[in-house]
DNA sequence: TCCATGTTGGAACAGCGCTCCAGACATGTC
DNA sequence: GACATGTCTGGAGCGCTGTTCCAACATGGA
């Protein structure tokens, strides 16, 4: 440890796998999805590829890694226990995703990859614990915690990755108006009778804050936990 | 129309862009998300790039129309509209989804991308609309339908995706038992100071059905939902 | 001093998405 | 029949990617 520090303070930062993946996010952040090159990272570590394959398997890992750094990031700010309103408490974790996905958009798409190409990994149980761990304090049975926070989780990353398109915007505030205006102008115009519903709730899109309306989906899920508590009343 | 067959039927069947996207998806059953590649596609079609590229503007647009063509299908099944019991109509919807993703399993990497990169494509109303369709019907206040059939959207995606990993493996049957008892042991030997929430239910992982943990999760969110139904009471 | 071990970075490779373009083909005009 | 037109084809090739290989380096112990 001593050693590798002092070895390399010779000239640059040591090579290391934390800095590597320190600088993956940076790139991700910068230039999105496709900013993330293996040309791109020797260029800004100043060295090889060969230097970096040393510490990271492939491209997939340090994704995966990107990933978990970003999320174990967000999920460390979660607040202290709070025994009595673990609803608010998981409300508080939802919001620490949301903003991390709005913070890294690219975060949206590399989480739904993760969980569904390989839902083993280091990513799904640190999401399932933060989450499972109030679910639990809500008196919910044994029986239904899987499915119960199961639900939740697949709600929180599907709804912030839907917003996730807006963060990819330039200029936030002004652009995220007129792209709403744009898709639901677009759902307006579908065959009315193919899309009765879509169309209806277009007005809804345009209109629609998106924090608000993730936790009024928030609460509609803990709704539905909540009358698991017990068996039939 | 009749030119353009007569004209092809020359010697191979004419090239169009529904040939190409039928091609592409059988690439991406039978390899996976690797599969399709413009080489494949060329060799399998027995022409060159710039035939493929006459219909179809990029591999992006291609991977769209694949997914949208197997959604499609899939929700084409949709049971006859039954007034009585709407829930019963959502259930059906999400196993819908559900087999297809079983089916097709790069269809659940490829529709969380979708939706996370692009919620303004094709297949996000098509969802909305099948399931948002039944939502209605369930006495929702029309100020619910967005965050309901949202809930729903994304928990089917999200679980469904989940076990499309299964469905990767080779033997399915023999070989599903000890993948979900690896992930399950794994998480059994999680920290337990970090981890106690995952080990708990590391059990539930290993024995779960998947269908029916599915089912189970719609209905916990259906709950949710119908308690929307009066403001309060 | 010399070696063993753990690291580095550059050259090179196969494969990718994609562009370009010369030409085949059916068609409408004279 | 001859020709010009616009649609459609397929092959050569470009720039870029992730990845491998390996000769050179730094360092700590004998």
């Amino acid at each position: 440890m001593a050693t590798r520090t002092r070895r390399s303070q010779r000239r640059t930062e040591a090579l290391s796998r934390e800095r590597i993946v320190e600088t993956a996010v940076e790139l991700l952040d910068a230039d999105g999805e496709g900013g993330l090159t293996f040309r791109a990272l020797t260029e800004r570590l100043a060295t090889g590829p060969g230097a970096i394959y040393w510490h990271v398997a492939n491209k997939g890992e340090l994704l995966g890694a990107a990933t978990d750094a970003v999320v174990a990031a967000a999920l460390a700010i979660e607040p202290a226990e709070s025994p009595d309103a673990p609803q608010e408490a998981v409300r508080a974790v939802a919001l620490g995703l949301f903003d991390a996905i709005d913070e890294h958009p690219w975060l949206a798409t590399q989480l739904a990859v993760q969980l569904s190409r390989s839902p083993w990994g280091p990513v799904t149980p640190r999401i399932f614990e933060s989450v499972g761990r109030h679910v639990r304090a809500l008196d919910v049975p044994e029986a239904g915690w899987f499915t119960a926070t199961s639900a939740l989780v697949h709600y929180i990353l599907g709804a912030a990755g839907q917003n996730a398109a807006n963060a990819r915007l330039p200029g936030r505030d002004v652009d995220r108006a007129e792209f709403l205006d744009a898709v639901s102008t677009a759902w307006e115009e579908l065959d009315p009778d193919d899309y009765p519903f879509t169309r209806a709730i277009a007005d809804q899109l345009r209109e629609h804050d998106d924090r608000e309306q993730f936790l009024a989906g928030i609460d509609l899920v803990l709704t539905g936990i909540t009358a698991l508590r017990r068996p039939s009343g």
